[in-house]
DNA sequence: GTGAAAGCGCTAACAA
DNA sequence: TTGTTAGCGCTTTCAC
């Protein structure tokens, strides 16, 4: 096409001067068809924006007719709410800030999926913030969050973070933060959790009440207080059974399918195997079942148990026992606090703390 | 301790006087300490705010020394802008909406997973939606995002939606829509996907190779399209090896394990079983072992593929062979083409089409 | 290279 | 019940 109109440098030119005017009419015309705002209703209606301003938010003292008027011009006009303006002024971004390690970890897509559901219900909205695991991400991502002006804060913290300076900025900005699952002892702060030392409790507790008396655990090396607690229930159960709290039995490796598998290939190698295995998660636990595979065993000949209730973990065969981690009900319960906190309103209350109680699972993996 | 106080009704009403005006100073000094402006970094270094501005975002015309000088102020003051009254004048946001069915479906949390960790990059952030499914969700999602201004939306559809005319309200306000995965043919848009016929040919051809020849498929009775055109490439497969298309083999159902079960209970009926099944995705794949195993078949013997590529797929006994969705490419590709779709600089392309080609995941279920 | 000034679209006193 | 007015904190012309 240009190069049909291109039968010399001087037409050439023209072409491109005229396609120069084409672009910036379009542009222009793009420019004019702005959109509406609560002063071209005002004016349609020979009112002022602070009425229209008030009709459309549906404030007390407000003329029925007037705001029946406005509302129909809004409509009619095409009018929509420039949420950016009015946060500027009110200081409200009905935005809350959510920073978790990974969306892709089941766990946490599932808080996420209940919190979004729920906070949207009442207006709110949510920017996602993945720590991928990093302090420093974390950092950043109270700075984002903090600057996108969000009206408060929902947080799980990373693996590394073992300081927590950066959330105290949340709070001296005088919003409301909430730790959820995976908290920090420095950290001060109204939080939504799981009672972790007693899922260890209960799922030991279950192995023994099921007759098994060998208890091993393959579990993480990494620090983090949920996995201490579930250890630290583990222990109670077995020294409250007056069972032999053995070293030996005790792996630590990856969380993880391939921790559990070589966590197990190592226990079974002792001459006084364990008749049960208890993984930190249920991809250990997967592990297990794998290792017990190669080596003809099926649970639950020794029987195996997992945290956190993964959708696969039904399905498997053995199903899997398990600790359900109770994630819906975490993001349900995050949300309902994090509404109270928004509501300054009520006093401020001391640091709230809600302690969900884990779930125990019976499956074929633990059925003797 | 007030009760202490309160021997006698005056004093009482003292002590809540006294309680009043403590409160009002508490809440002075709350107000006092307000953030720092590029107005106080301006007063304090006797310049203007336009220059504050201009050293801020390191804009050309500015002497590297006030720019320093700035800065180190703006350090010094503890200043943090504010990102919602740059949008007001600058119209930009940094924010893109997202839109999926439901954070808690594993493909589409590792495409946000993706998605956000890509445009962080970039300085963007992103508002999550959940349409759950629900086309009026999706509908209020839509402006949900655009009343708060985003920059854009990227979105997968929900499986209600049959008719598309909210997405046309993104592309009026001049903002780039970009649909992945689950797409409609009625909304020209760009969009990312991944080659489903191909898929659906990909798994069937797989079976054959295998030496497979009764091969069934148990998929959804949803109209989606993804579906359907899995669905067309199992048929290709089937007629290019002229192999019997047989309807028999086609069981509409559930897309879960449940559906999966049920499927291969009426299929393990025929008298003339099939010798290999296809499931409309991995839950649906397990949901077949589960019912073989029940029958005491185990895959290979009965050959089994899924779709999606489920973190499971690769770990249960037997392991199954699947074909992957491509999940966090998907996520890479929509952030790319996303931040193109952006730079408004370069011409207004046609819609730009991305097909990922889906990829087979040989594993023990099929492995004959 | 810097300053002055006009908004962005809306809210919220304070008046009337 | 409605209008007037002054911003919210920042960007961005247009001068100088």
């Amino acid at each position: 096409m240009v190069r049909f109109f291109c039968v010399s440098a001087t037409a050439c030119i023209k072409v491109f001067i005229f396609i120069y005017i084409y672009k910036n009419f379009l542009e222009l015309l793009l420019t004019v068809a702005k959109k509406t705002t609560i002063y071209d209703i005002a004016k349609e209606l020979n009112i002022t924006v602070s009425t229209v301003s008030r009709a459309l938010n549906n404030i007390s003292s407000i003329s029925d007719s007037t705001r029946e008027a406005v509302v129909a011009m809004a409509k009619k006009m095409n009018y929509r709410p420039n949420k950016v303006a009015s946060s500027l002024t009110s200081g409200k971004t009905y935005i809350i800030g959510v920073i978790v390690p990974s969306a892709q970890i089941h766990f946490f897509a599932t808080v996420v999926h209940a919190l979004e559901k729920y906070l949207k219900r009442f207006g709110y909205s949510i920017i996602l913030y993945q720590s991928n695991e990093s302090l420093e991400s974390e950092q950043r991502g109270v700075d984002t969050l903090l600057e996108a002006q969000v009206d408060g804060i929902i947080a799980s913290l990373s693996l590394e973070t073992d300081e927590v300076s950066h959330f105290e900025k949340v709070k001296e900005e005088g919003k409301p933060l909430l730790i959820f699952d995976r908290t920090h002892d420095l950290l001060r702060s109204p939080s939504v959790t799981i009672d972790d030392e007693y899922a260890g409790y209960m799922a030991t507790k279950h192995l023994i009440d099921q007759g098994y008396r060998k208890i091993a655990y393959i579990t993480t090396t990494h620090q983090i207080k949920i996995f201490q607690e579930r250890y630290a229930g583990y222990q109670r159960a077995i020294k409250e059974a007056k069972l032999k709290l053995r070293p030996e039995f005790i792996i630590l490796g990856d969380l993880s399918v391939d921790g559990g598998f070589i966590g197990t290939n190592q226990l079974l190698q002792e001459k006084d195997r364990p008749d049960a295995i208890i993984g930190g998660d249920d991809f250990v636990a997967l592990g297990i079942i794998k290792a017990l595979h190669k080596h003809e065993i099926t649970p639950p000949t020794i029987g195996v148990i997992g945290f956190a209730n993964q959708s696969f973990s039904e399905h498997i065969i053995p199903s899997l026992t398990t600790i359900d981690q109770q994630a819906v009900q975490m993001g349900n319960e995050c949300a309902k606090l994090f509404l109270k906190l928004l509501d300054k309103s009520k006093a401020i209350a001391p640091d709230e703390q809600v302690v969900l109680t884990p779930l125990l699972l019976e499956r074929e993996s633990t059925k003797k």
